[in-house]
RNA sequence: GACUUAGUAGCUCAGCUGGUAGAGCACAUCCCUUUUAAGGAUGGGGUCCUGGGUUCGAGCCCCAGCUGAGUCACCA
């Protein structure tokens, strides 16, 4: 493979990885390298009164380096912080062979190496605690240099910033860029709150199916597969609900599932087509129960992160603290348009759309349209967590209908920062009227609505069974994640967001082009010149190629004896 | 999907009215020898995203494409 698409830098460290080896250092050691420090726990605990820390073992990344003739410093990242290193050449080499320090620390050892060291911790004159270095270990040579971002006082310097890079490579944007990892700490520590919140209750995390044969329990467009061995469509999970519900019928007091979903539709800022959803169910409990239920936890997730309810959004200081606000959804409507839409019918609703300024088509019913008016008018104004409740029985399939009015069902959602955060209901156990409101779904999607839901029949005779009264709760943890750690974006809270896939270039093998009597040595430098194919090349300017390949052999100082022209000619013929 | 906007050195970015590609950091060589984002000096490093077009001449103008970002649409 030759080497000509490697950058001068890359090129460097590829001839140090070789010095080392030259050397007998092996660059990527196999064994052990045995760790009893961190450099978060130095720099908090280390006291010179004591003299304490005075046998560290620590690894980490080098992620800046000032060398000074015999002494020099280095910066070392470990899991938990960054801790200045000192290295003095004869600490490193007590003999007269200096070879350590002059070579191997100095020339072979770059940014973004990892290394171990061992010595003892002391204070500089300008009081910065640092480790005096010993023994000091390759443990992994990085061959591709490191972006550098520096930082003083609060202010980054060069920050790696571009978005495309930083998920392509979060790696890379995980060591350089300080708060990512906290953002990620962040998110699992909001995971394991709620998790013991929930255990501490008795209830049961479970796991249910991923690829469904029906993909139910939401309105969205599915993800879609094939299992060979059945032959039959499989569809990646778009909710989890039916399932869990199945297993309230089962007789489970309390289920809970964080989940994996996969909807087949838009990216943005807020939507990733694979995100992670927390529903839980429990028997004999309702939507009353569940809104205080749910106020607990979101106030308890707050307090174990950030010790207090109060937490920033942007420039909004958002407060968790329970009981959040109650708001009808009609009632919502009503303050912020000023109509009163209970007990309208289609073409009612529709005539205030056209009033308050809203596009309709013909495929929306009811339910669709008073979620558009609550969309539009009233979803912004809640900013502080806000229970919206009672949402018409058109719009909600799964619910329950509202003990004191058939049009109602016990739904809510919870909103903050005017964004949906849960969704919950009374659910609906009545197995008649569940397949007649999945009859009615049918009907929205004969009549073009494509997100309607399917009809489960499985479920509904799981219904017919027999389910206690149960409320369930969903909760979208991305956005959880998003509120809790002040991101604005989804990007910021996935490890690995969706990306369009990298586009890989095709590129023919040299002995494609020695079939065309085109000498091997010749082939790097051709692609180097921006013809990877063969094709590309014959489709090139012979005499422009000529000059190009000439131009690269002397640049490059390779010493190769330049083709003539008429071979560059014959290269280029089809024949 | 539509519109807006961006893509220049390993990273962050300049680049005038179209006229020989620049800076800081990183890297290399030398000097200095306990520095605090950066001690000093010198130097190497470029498919200006790709492909067309206009032009005597394109990083810059025009068209198309690729990859992001933002806004909107879609997403109960």
């Amino acid at each position: 493979m030759s080497d000509l698409h490697l950058s001068e830098q890359e090129l460097l460290r590829r001839n140090s990885l070789q010095e080392l080896r030259k050397l007998g250092i092996e660059p990527y050691p196999a064994e052990e390298f045995k760790v009893n420090a961190t450099a978060a726990e130095i720099l908090e605990h280390f006291d010179p009164e004591k003299n304490n820390y005075q046998e560290v073992h620590l690894a980490g990344r080098i992620m800046s380096r000032r060398i000074m003739g015999n002494a020099s410093f280095i910066h070392l990242m470990d899991h938990t912080d960054r801790i200045q290193v000192y290295f003095r050449r004869d600490d490193i080499c007590p003999g007269d062979d200096k070879t350590l320090y002059n070579t191997v620390f100095k020339k072979l050892l770059d940014i973004g190496d990892i290394i171990g060291v061992s010595g003892y911790v002391f204070k500089t004159q300008v009081g910065e605690t640092s480790l005096h270095v010993k023994e000091f270990k390759v443990l992994s040579k990085a061959i591709r240099p490191l972006p550098i971002v520096k930082e003083k006082d609060g202010v980054v310097y060069d920050a790696f910033s571009d978005p495309d890079q930083r998920y392509r490579q979060r790696y890379v944007d995980l060591i350089v860029n300080e708060g990512v990892m906290d953002t990620f700490r962040k998110r699992t520590q909001i995971i394991n709150s709620m998790r013991q919140f929930f255990n501490s209750f008795g209830y049961l995390e479970v796991e249910t199916p991923i690829l469904q044969s029906i993909p139910g329990g939401a309105a969205a467009r599915p993800f879609i597969t094939h299992h060979n061995a059945l032959d039959i469509p499989l569809y990646l999970r778009i909710a989890n609900e039916l399932y869990l519900k199945r297993l309230i019928v089962g007789g489970f007091e309390g289920v809970y599932e964080f989940a994996k979903d996969f909807r087949n539709e838009g990216m943005d800022r807020t939507h990733n087509p694979e995100f992670t959803v927390l529903e839980i169910y429990v028997a004999y409990k309702d939507y009353h129960w569940m809104m205080d239920f749910t106020e607990r936890l979101v106030e308890k997730v707050a307090l174990d992160l950030h010790g207090k309810t109060e937490v920033p959004f942007g420039d909004k200081l958002i407060n968790y603290q329970r009981p959040f606000k109650r708001v009808p959804i009609l009632e919502a409507i009503r303050e912020h348009t000023g109509f009163d839409v209970s007990g309208m019918n289609e073409e009612e609703l529709r005539e205030v759309c056209k009033k308050l300024g809203l596009e309709v088509d013909a495929s929306m019913g009811k339910g669709k349209l008073i979620d558009e008016i609550f969309g539009e008018k009233c979803e912004h104004h809640y900013v502080q967590p806000t229970f919206i409740i009672d949402y018409p029985v058109e719009m909600s399939p799964l619910s329950k209908r509202h003990r004191n009015n058939p049009e109602l069902t016990e739904r809510f959602e919870l909103m903050v920062n005017g964004k949906e955060l849960c969704n919950a209901y009374s659910e609906l156990n009545d197995p008649i009227d569940q397949l007649e409101r999945f009859e009615e779904q049918l009907k929205l999607s004969e009549k073009g609505d494509d997100e309607a839901m399917f009809i489960d029949r499985d479920f509904v005779r799981a219904l017919e069974y027999g389910m206690p009264p149960t409320s369930g709760m969903g909760i979208g943890i991305d956005r959880l994640a998003m509120f809790m750690t002040n991101n604005s974006s989804i990007q910021e809270v996935l490890f690995f967001p969706q990306m369009r896939p990298e586009k890989k270039k095709q590129i023919d093998s040299t002995e494609k082009f020695q079939e065309k009597g085109i000498p091997a040595e010749w082939v790097p430098i051709i692609q180097k010149a921006g013809y990877l194919t063969l094709v590309s090349m014959q489709q090139a300017n012979p005499n422009k190629l000529h000059q190009d390949l000439c131009g690269i052999n002397k640049k490059e100082k390779l010493g190769l004896t330049n083709p003539s022209k008429d071979e560059v000619q014959h290269w280029c013929s089809k024949e």
